[in-house]
DNA sequence: CAAGTGCCTTTATC
DNA sequence: AGATAAAGGCACT
Protein backbone atom coordinates (compact mmCIF):
# COMPACT_ATOMS: atom_id res chain seq x y z
CA UNK A 1 0.00 0.00 0.00
CA UNK A 2 1.21 3.46 -0.58
CA UNK A 3 0.26 6.87 0.59
CA UNK A 4 0.84 10.03 -0.34
CA UNK A 5 0.77 12.74 1.94
CA UNK A 6 0.03 16.24 1.14
CA UNK A 7 2.21 19.73 2.89
CA UNK A 8 -0.51 20.29 4.61
CA UNK A 9 -0.24 17.16 6.64
CA UNK A 10 3.25 17.02 8.05
CA UNK A 11 4.34 13.39 9.42
CA UNK A 12 7.48 12.19 10.93
CA UNK A 13 7.55 7.77 10.99
CA UNK A 14 10.62 8.31 13.25
CA UNK A 15 9.82 11.10 15.40
CA UNK A 16 6.13 9.61 15.74
CA UNK A 17 7.10 5.83 16.64
CA UNK A 18 10.45 6.52 18.50
CA UNK A 19 9.34 9.36 20.75
CA UNK A 20 8.16 6.76 23.68
CA UNK A 21 4.64 6.61 23.42
CA UNK A 22 4.13 3.22 21.82
CA UNK A 23 6.85 0.17 22.52
CA UNK A 24 6.96 -2.41 20.11
CA UNK A 25 7.94 -1.14 17.25
CA UNK A 26 11.66 -1.73 15.90
CA UNK A 27 13.19 -0.01 12.85
CA UNK A 28 15.51 -2.21 10.30
CA UNK A 29 17.00 -0.49 7.69
CA UNK A 30 14.43 1.89 6.69
CA UNK A 31 11.80 -0.02 7.78
CA UNK A 32 9.81 -0.24 11.02
CA UNK A 33 7.67 -3.49 12.07
CA UNK A 34 5.01 -2.73 14.77
CA UNK A 35 2.36 -5.79 15.41
CA UNK A 36 -0.54 -4.76 15.04
CA UNK A 37 -4.09 -5.88 14.96
CA UNK A 38 -2.56 -9.44 15.00
CA UNK A 39 -0.47 -8.60 11.94
CA UNK A 40 3.26 -7.43 11.59
CA UNK A 41 2.69 -3.67 10.18
CA UNK A 42 5.06 -2.46 7.94
CA UNK A 43 6.12 0.89 6.99
CA UNK A 44 8.45 3.21 5.87
CA UNK A 45 8.42 7.05 4.37
CA UNK A 46 10.48 8.68 2.09
CA UNK A 47 9.26 12.16 2.01
CA UNK A 48 5.69 12.58 1.35
CA UNK A 49 5.29 9.06 0.80
CA UNK A 50 4.53 6.71 3.02
CA UNK A 51 4.74 2.94 2.00
CA UNK A 52 3.45 0.05 4.29
CA UNK A 53 2.53 -3.49 3.89
CA UNK A 54 -0.87 -5.46 5.80
CA UNK A 55 -2.96 -2.61 6.74
CA UNK A 56 -5.46 -0.60 4.63
CA UNK A 57 -5.41 3.04 4.24
CA UNK A 58 -8.08 3.85 6.50
CA UNK A 59 -6.64 2.21 9.59
CA UNK A 60 -2.86 3.74 8.80
CA UNK A 61 -4.35 6.87 8.27
CA UNK A 62 -6.12 6.29 11.99
CA UNK A 63 -3.52 4.89 13.91
CA UNK A 64 -0.85 7.32 12.99
CA UNK A 65 -2.74 9.74 13.79
CA UNK A 66 -2.88 11.21 10.28
CA UNK A 67 -6.71 12.89 10.49
CA UNK A 68 -5.08 15.32 12.99
CA UNK A 69 -5.21 18.82 11.29
CA UNK A 70 -1.35 19.45 12.49
CA UNK A 71 -1.03 22.70 11.54
CA UNK A 72 -4.35 23.53 13.30
CA UNK A 73 -3.42 22.17 16.49
CA UNK A 74 0.09 23.69 16.22
CA UNK A 75 -1.96 27.44 16.40
CA UNK A 76 -3.88 26.16 19.32
CA UNK A 77 -0.68 24.39 21.47
CA UNK A 78 2.29 27.12 20.64
CA UNK A 79 1.69 30.01 23.44
CA UNK A 80 5.27 30.40 24.17
CA UNK A 81 8.74 30.43 22.97
CA UNK A 82 9.99 27.31 24.36
CA UNK A 83 6.66 25.38 22.98
CA UNK A 84 7.22 26.58 19.54
CA UNK A 85 11.07 25.72 19.72
CA UNK A 86 9.83 22.13 20.39
CA UNK A 87 7.62 22.30 17.59
CA UNK A 88 10.04 23.94 14.84
CA UNK A 89 12.57 20.84 15.95
CA UNK A 90 9.77 17.89 16.19
CA UNK A 91 7.02 18.90 13.39
CA UNK A 92 5.22 15.56 12.22
CA UNK A 93 5.48 13.96 15.23
CA UNK A 94 1.88 12.51 15.58
CA UNK A 95 -0.18 11.18 18.41
CA UNK A 96 -0.88 7.64 17.35
CA UNK A 97 -4.01 5.45 17.97
CA UNK A 98 -3.02 2.54 19.54
CA UNK A 99 -4.95 -1.04 20.69
CA UNK A 100 -6.39 0.62 23.96
CA UNK A 101 -5.74 -3.36 25.39
CA UNK A 102 -1.89 -3.28 24.63
CA UNK A 103 -1.56 0.57 25.39
CA UNK A 104 -2.87 -0.41 28.80
CA UNK A 105 -0.70 -2.83 30.19
CA UNK A 106 2.04 -1.17 29.04
CA UNK A 107 1.25 2.17 31.08
CA UNK A 108 0.82 -0.17 34.07
CA UNK A 109 4.36 -1.99 33.11
CA UNK A 110 5.49 1.79 32.68
CA UNK A 111 5.09 3.01 36.20
CA UNK A 112 8.30 3.55 37.42
CA UNK A 113 10.23 1.97 35.04
CA UNK A 114 12.34 3.27 32.06
CA UNK A 115 11.99 2.87 28.79
CA UNK A 116 13.83 -0.49 27.79
CA UNK A 117 12.84 -1.67 30.69
CA UNK A 118 9.00 -1.37 29.80
CA UNK A 119 9.98 -2.52 26.16
CA UNK A 120 11.58 -5.35 27.63
CA UNK A 121 8.68 -6.38 29.97
CA UNK A 122 6.11 -6.31 27.01
CA UNK A 123 8.62 -8.08 24.95
CA UNK A 124 8.97 -10.88 27.47
CA UNK A 125 4.67 -11.28 27.91
CA UNK A 126 4.45 -10.99 24.08
CA UNK A 127 6.78 -14.05 23.77
CA UNK A 128 5.30 -16.25 26.58
CA UNK A 129 1.50 -15.54 25.98
CA UNK A 130 1.31 -14.53 22.51
CA UNK A 131 0.93 -15.86 18.80
CA UNK A 132 3.97 -16.07 16.99
CA UNK A 133 4.19 -14.98 13.50
CA UNK A 134 7.19 -15.21 10.91
CA UNK A 135 7.42 -11.91 8.84
CA UNK A 136 10.14 -10.91 6.62
CA UNK A 137 12.16 -13.90 8.66
CA UNK A 138 12.22 -12.60 11.36
CA UNK A 139 9.90 -13.72 14.69
CA UNK A 140 7.08 -11.23 15.72
CA UNK A 141 4.42 -12.20 18.60
CA UNK A 142 0.81 -10.93 19.08
CA UNK A 143 0.12 -9.10 22.20
CA UNK A 144 -1.67 -11.30 24.46
CA UNK A 145 -5.39 -11.04 24.92
CA UNK A 146 -7.14 -10.02 28.16
CA UNK A 147 -8.84 -13.59 28.00
CA UNK A 148 -5.12 -15.20 27.76
CA UNK A 149 -3.88 -12.74 30.26
CA UNK A 150 -6.64 -13.46 32.98
CA UNK A 151 -6.08 -17.15 32.49
CA UNK A 152 -2.61 -17.25 33.42
CA UNK A 153 -0.25 -17.80 36.96
CA UNK A 154 1.13 -15.66 38.89
CA UNK A 155 4.14 -17.30 38.52
CA UNK A 156 4.32 -17.17 34.92
CA UNK A 157 3.74 -13.86 34.57
CA UNK A 158 6.17 -13.06 37.21
CA UNK A 159 9.25 -14.69 34.76
CA UNK A 160 8.02 -12.30 32.76
CA UNK A 161 10.20 -9.56 35.12
CA UNK A 162 6.96 -7.30 36.05
CA UNK A 163 7.57 -7.14 39.80
CA UNK A 164 4.88 -5.98 41.56
CA UNK A 165 3.09 -5.13 38.66
CA UNK A 166 2.50 -8.82 37.75
CA UNK A 167 -0.79 -8.46 40.48
CA UNK A 168 -2.20 -5.21 38.61
CA UNK A 169 -1.95 -6.77 35.54
CA UNK A 170 -3.68 -10.15 36.44
CA UNK A 171 -6.19 -8.15 37.89
CA UNK A 172 -7.00 -5.69 35.10
CA UNK A 173 -6.84 -8.91 32.60
CA UNK A 174 -9.67 -10.53 34.69
CA UNK A 175 -11.22 -7.29 35.18
CA UNK A 176 -11.60 -6.09 31.29
CA UNK A 177 -12.19 -9.72 30.00
CA UNK A 178 -14.79 -11.28 33.05
CA UNK A 179 -16.80 -7.90 33.13
CA UNK A 180 -17.05 -7.90 29.00
CA UNK A 181 -15.58 -4.33 29.24
CA UNK A 182 -15.26 -2.64 25.71
CA UNK A 183 -11.63 -0.67 25.60
CA UNK A 184 -12.61 0.42 22.37
CA UNK A 185 -15.69 2.42 23.31
CA UNK A 186 -13.68 5.14 25.29
CA UNK A 187 -12.95 6.78 21.86
CA UNK A 188 -16.76 7.83 22.18
CA UNK A 189 -16.71 8.41 26.16
CA UNK A 190 -15.71 12.24 27.43
CA UNK A 191 -12.46 12.63 28.51
CA UNK A 192 -13.57 13.18 32.37
CA UNK A 193 -15.57 9.78 31.97
CA UNK A 194 -13.26 7.76 30.40
CA UNK A 195 -10.46 8.94 33.02
CA UNK A 196 -12.75 8.03 36.31
CA UNK A 197 -13.58 4.28 34.33
CA UNK A 198 -9.67 4.01 33.67
CA UNK A 199 -8.93 4.98 37.32
CA UNK A 200 -10.92 1.19 38.48
CA UNK A 201 -8.13 -1.10 37.00
CA UNK A 202 -5.47 -1.82 39.69
CA UNK A 203 -2.08 -0.50 38.95
CA UNK A 204 -3.83 2.63 37.20
CA UNK A 205 -3.45 5.55 38.64
CA UNK A 206 -3.80 8.95 36.92
CA UNK A 207 -0.47 9.79 34.84
CA UNK A 208 -0.87 6.24 33.47
CA UNK A 209 -4.93 6.94 32.96
CA UNK A 210 -4.27 10.06 31.20
CA UNK A 211 -1.48 7.83 28.66
CA UNK A 212 -3.61 5.40 28.04
CA UNK A 213 -6.47 7.78 27.23
CA UNK A 214 -4.33 10.19 25.31
CA UNK A 215 -1.76 7.50 23.15
CA UNK A 216 -5.13 5.14 22.55
CA UNK A 217 -8.33 6.46 22.73
CA UNK A 218 -7.53 10.01 20.95
CA UNK A 219 -8.13 12.28 24.28
CA UNK A 220 -6.15 14.88 23.05
CA UNK A 221 -6.40 17.36 25.83
CA UNK A 222 -5.40 14.56 27.80
CA UNK A 223 -2.06 16.12 29.42
CA UNK A 224 0.27 13.00 30.81
CA UNK A 225 2.74 14.48 33.82
CA UNK A 226 5.45 12.54 34.53
CA UNK A 227 9.10 13.16 36.17
CA UNK A 228 10.16 14.65 32.66
CA UNK A 229 6.99 17.00 31.76
CA UNK A 230 7.54 17.59 36.24
CA UNK A 231 10.92 19.22 35.00
CA UNK A 232 9.63 21.19 32.38
CA UNK A 233 7.35 23.13 34.15
CA UNK A 234 9.69 23.79 36.76
CA UNK A 235 12.42 24.77 34.32
CA UNK A 236 10.42 27.30 31.77
CA UNK A 237 6.58 26.95 33.32
CA UNK A 238 7.23 28.59 36.90
CA UNK A 239 5.67 31.73 36.65
CA UNK A 240 2.69 30.34 36.40
CA UNK A 241 2.56 29.15 39.79
CA UNK A 242 3.71 30.48 43.32
CA UNK A 243 7.08 29.91 44.31
CA UNK A 244 5.91 27.72 47.60
CA UNK A 245 4.14 24.84 45.34
CA UNK A 246 7.44 24.90 42.88
CA UNK A 247 9.73 24.94 45.65
CA UNK A 248 7.28 21.99 47.57
CA UNK A 249 7.52 19.33 43.98
CA UNK A 250 11.72 20.45 43.56
CA UNK A 251 12.15 19.25 46.83
CA UNK A 252 10.89 15.12 46.44
CA UNK A 253 10.85 13.18 43.25
CA UNK A 254 7.15 11.83 43.77
CA UNK A 255 3.95 14.17 42.97
CA UNK A 256 0.49 13.54 45.35
CA UNK A 257 -2.28 13.24 43.59
CA UNK A 258 -3.72 16.71 43.92
CA UNK A 259 -0.28 18.48 43.08
CA UNK A 260 -0.57 15.98 39.80
CA UNK A 261 -4.15 17.39 39.50
CA UNK A 262 -2.96 20.94 39.83
CA UNK A 263 -0.41 20.58 37.08
CA UNK A 264 -2.18 18.33 34.72
CA UNK A 265 -5.05 21.70 35.18
CA UNK A 266 -2.37 24.01 34.22
CA UNK A 267 -1.51 21.81 30.84
CA UNK A 268 -5.17 21.52 29.62
CA UNK A 269 -5.93 25.27 30.52
CA UNK A 270 -2.46 26.35 28.99
CA UNK A 271 -2.26 24.57 26.29
CA UNK A 272 -6.29 23.99 25.72
CA UNK A 273 -7.86 21.10 23.88
CA UNK A 274 -4.49 19.56 22.32
CA UNK A 275 -2.62 19.89 25.24
CA UNK A 276 -1.68 16.16 24.65
CA UNK A 277 -0.19 16.67 21.46
CA UNK A 278 2.14 19.89 24.01
CA UNK A 279 2.73 17.23 26.20
CA UNK A 280 4.50 14.97 23.68
CA UNK A 281 6.37 17.55 22.24
CA UNK A 282 8.07 19.24 25.17
CA UNK A 283 8.55 15.50 26.70
CA UNK A 284 10.21 14.49 23.49
CA UNK A 285 12.54 17.67 23.15
CA UNK A 286 13.35 17.46 26.81
CA UNK A 287 14.60 13.93 26.85
CA UNK A 288 16.65 14.87 23.76
CA UNK A 289 18.52 17.27 24.84
CA UNK A 290 21.48 15.85 26.40
C1' DC B 1 34.12 -1.57 43.36
C1' DA B 2 30.19 -0.61 46.55
C1' DA B 3 26.47 1.93 47.39
C1' DG B 4 23.25 5.23 46.01
C1' DT B 5 20.12 7.21 42.61
C1' DG B 6 16.67 7.21 39.13
C1' DC B 7 13.40 5.22 36.29
C1' DC B 8 7.11 8.33 31.51
C1' DT B 9 4.24 5.87 39.66
C1' DT B 10 0.75 3.31 42.27
C1' DT B 11 -0.90 1.09 46.18
C1' DA B 12 -1.45 0.35 51.00
C1' DT B 13 -1.46 2.16 55.32
C1' DC B 14 -1.56 5.40 58.81
C1' DA C 1 -6.51 15.13 52.98
C1' DG C 2 -1.93 14.29 53.16
C1' DA C 3 2.34 11.92 54.35
C1' DT C 4 5.08 7.76 53.98
C1' DA C 5 6.94 3.29 52.72
C1' DA C 6 7.39 -0.31 49.61
C1' DA C 7 7.72 -2.33 45.30
C1' DG C 8 11.92 -5.58 41.29
C1' DG C 9 15.56 -4.86 38.85
C1' DC C 10 18.79 -2.71 35.94
C1' DA C 11 21.77 1.08 34.27
C1' DC C 12 24.46 4.64 35.58
C1' DT C 13 27.48 7.35 38.68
Amino acid sequence: MELQLSNLCPFNLDFTLSCGQAFRWDKRGEWWYGVVREKVFKIRQSGNKLEFENADISFAKDYFGLRDDLPEIFSHITKDKHIKATVKKFKGLRILRQDPWECLISYICATYKNIPAIRQMLFNLSKKFGDKTVFDGLDFYTFPTPAKLAEVNMKELAECGLGYRARYISETAKMVHENGFRLEDLRKTSYEKARKEMLDFLGVGLKAADCVLLFSSGKLEAFPVDVWIKRIIIKHYTSHFPTEFIMKISSKSSLTNSEYERLNLFGRRYFGNYAGYAQEYLYHFERTQC
